[in-house]
DNA sequence: CATTCATGACAACCAAGGTGTCATTTTTGA
DNA sequence: TCAAAAATGACACCTTGGTTGTCATGAATG
C-alpha cells in the first residue's frame, strides 16, 4: 500500500502530525517559563528575545518583514522593536528599498544581549542526553518546517 | 571523531536544536490562531480544547494530574473543567483512589466535540504535501518529547 | 490523633499578542 | 502625472492564556 508520494498526506500521517501538535504546545509553554526564568538576567521579555534572534540569523529587516517571518502582527513586532531600540539593542537604518520603512539592525550591544541569552540556551540544551542523533533533529526541523509552510495561509494583520 | 553516545550532546547538535525552538514559536502561534478560527464552530477555547483533549487519548483523569501531565498550573486546568463542565462537556465521577478529587471524564457531547475539532484539524493536516515520511514524523516526535522532558523540572504551582 | 499535604474555589494579576484607527508615506496603475 | 490604493508607524484598547496567592476543607500519614 501507500504508492502516493505527492498526493495528500494518508490519514495515518495526519494522525502522527497530531502527535506533533500535542508536544507543541506544552514545550513552548515550558520553554517560555524556562526562557523568562533566565533572561531577567539580560531583562528581555520573549517577545524581544524573538526578534532579536530573528535580526541575529537573518540580518537587518523592516518591522512588517519582521511581523511575517514571525507569524506575528506588525504592531505587536514594533512595540517589541521600539522597546528594544529605547534600550539601545537595535537601531534604525535607512533603507534603500523602502524610504519609510528603515531597516532595523542589532546593534553590538544588542547583538552581545542576543548571544549571551541564545549561549545559555544552549547550556541547557547540551544537557540532553546521547540519543538523540542529528538525523533525527534534520528530520524534526524539516516536519517543523513543512508544517509551518501548511499553516503560512493564516495571515495577521 | 565524537564517540561519546550517553555524555551531554555536543555543541552542534545544541544549536540544531536551538533551530528547532526558533519553529516551535511560531508553529505555536500558528497552530493557535488556526485553531481559534476554526474552533468557534464547537465553541472551544484553546484550553478547554487542550484539556478535553488531553481526557479524550488518556481516559479520566482528575484535575491536578492533567495540570501536570500539561505543565499547566492546576488552577488553570481547573478553570478549563469548570468551563467545560458547565457546558456539560465533561462531568465528574467518585474516584476510588481519592475521595475528595474526582475523575473527570468526557460525557458523550464532549467526545463528539473534541473529536470533530480534531477531526477538522486532521482534515487541515491532511493537505501536506508528500515528502514527509512516517520516520521523519516519528524522529519529530521523538525529539521534541526529548525536549519536554528536559525542561521537564521547571515546575507550576 | 495531629500534622501535613492535596484539592477546589476564587480573586488578583501579568504578559503575550491582537485589533482598530489615524496620519503619513509609498507604490501602483490608468 | 496624478489619483487611488496599499504599506507603514504610532498609539490606545482589549482579549485571554496562564500564573500566583490565599483560604477552607478534606484526605493521607506519621
Amino acid at each position: 500500500m501507500s504508492e502516493a508520494s505527492r498526493a495528500p498526506a494518508s490519514d495515518e500521517l495526519a494522525d502522527r502530525l497530531i502527535e506533533v501538535f500535542d508536544l507543541v504546545g506544552p514545550l513552548y509553554r515550558r520553554a517560555q517559563r524556562k526562557v523568562e526564568q533566565d533572561a531577567p538576567i539580560e531583562g528581555l521579555s520573549v517577545g524581544v528575545r524573538a526578534v532579536l534572534n530573528l535580526l541575529r540569523e537573518h540580518g537587518p529587516m523592516t518591522v512588517p518583514q519582521m511581523g511575517r517571518a514571525q507569524a506575528l502582527s506588525r504592531q505587536f513586532v514594533q512595540r517589541m522593536i521600539n522597546d528594544a531600540a529605547a534600550r539601545r539593542l537595535v537601531e534604525a537604518v535607512p533603507n534603500p528599498a523602502h524610504k519609510r520603512s528603515s531597516l532595523i539592525r542589532l546593534t553590538e550591544e544588542g547583538r552581545n544581549a542576543i548571544g549571551a541569552v541564545i549561549d545559555r540556551e544552549r547550556a541547557v540544551l547540551r544537557q540532553i542526553d546521547g540519543d538523540l542523533t542529528e538525523a533525527d533533529i534534520a528530520a524534526c526541523v524539516h516536519v517543523l518546517s513543512r508544517l509551518l509552510r501548511l499553516l503560512d495561509d493564516v495571515d495577521v494583520d
